[in-house]
DNA sequence: TAAGATAGTGGTGAATTGTGGGTAACATTC
DNA sequence: GAATGTTACCCACAATTCACCACTATCTTA
């Protein structure tokens, strides 16, 4: 059973191999819709992990990105945040992408990769880093989460 | 896999060798749609850094500041900038571009040259102006840089 | 439970890419 | 017109990257 295209759920503990290559776990493969061209694009998260996004996803990004002006340092800034460390990359032919050293130093994830799916994007995490960045902030939210319930209904 | 037309992202560590060249990644060369001849148009950067356009997307630029009233002395000093030392520079049979020496010295890049795709443009950096740059935009704008990553990372 | 299919991991070789240097063409100046 | 300096082009080497192949473990199905 698959939910609906380029969406993505679960969590799968892989492994980084020496050469920065972490396999995509099949179901994620699977529920890729075409256009993307078994194509993701890679970059910093907001969080010391990875967001990788499916091609067309990062379209989106991209488009927002190409309209800020760089007359404005800030918008510079956030500009170059992004787009320094967004590398393209292809499945090859056994599901795996490979990340960028700078990347991979970034969430400074070894050998171990728990790669979680985030509804329209995947996060690669250093499963030690999720555990202690899960625990600070469990306690902080709770205010914040309270907010969210005006939003959306579950 | 690359992305769309004349769209740049990732970084690379590259060197500036005794002549003033530097080579233009291989992936950003082979972004560049053909109408663009192999050519970029380097200039000052708005930050301690040298700009490189695609010629087509230059022309947009040149055609935006011809459209800058020269009343304002603001404005002129900002045409100026920009206009006065743009140059234009085709890639050699290897990939790379030559650098004038005043965007060199503007610059304050020595041997190691940071590229940076900024999408639409760019960006050479000496790594350790970009690294005390940064650092202080960072802190400085980080609670713009927030709501901006709220609007427009999904 | 056995056999087949699928999925994850590791390694290898070929093609590409970055870098340095040499040489020819061009322009400039005396 | 000769000499000097500058620019652009070309070649070659070394390192990296990428695409492919093979093996093993796991899951599925009969």
């Amino acid at each position: 059973m698959t939910l609906n295209k380029d969406t993505f759920t679960g969590e799968y503990q892989y492994s980084l191999d020496s050469k920065g290559r972490v396999n995509i776990p099949a179901k994620f493969r699977q529920a890729l819709s075409k256009k993307n061209l078994n194509t993701f694009v890679a970059t910093r998260g907001q969080d010391p992990c990875v967001w990788i996004y499916p091609l067309t996803e990062w379209k989106k990004i991209e488009d927002e990105l190409r309209n800020l002006s760089s007359v404005s340092g800030v918008h510079r800034t956030f500009v170059r945040q992004i787009a320094r460390s967004a590398t393209p990359s292809t499945c090859d032919k056994q599901g795996r992408i490979t990340l960028s050293p700078s990347l991979i130093s970034f969430s400074q994830i070894d050998k171990d990769a728990l790669i979680i799916g985030m509804i329209n994007k995947i996060e690669i995490w250093n499963p030690e880093t999720l555990k202690a960045v899960d625990e600070k902030n469990i306690n902080r939210d709770s205010a914040e989460l309270n907010s969210l319930a005006d939003k959306i209904v579950i």
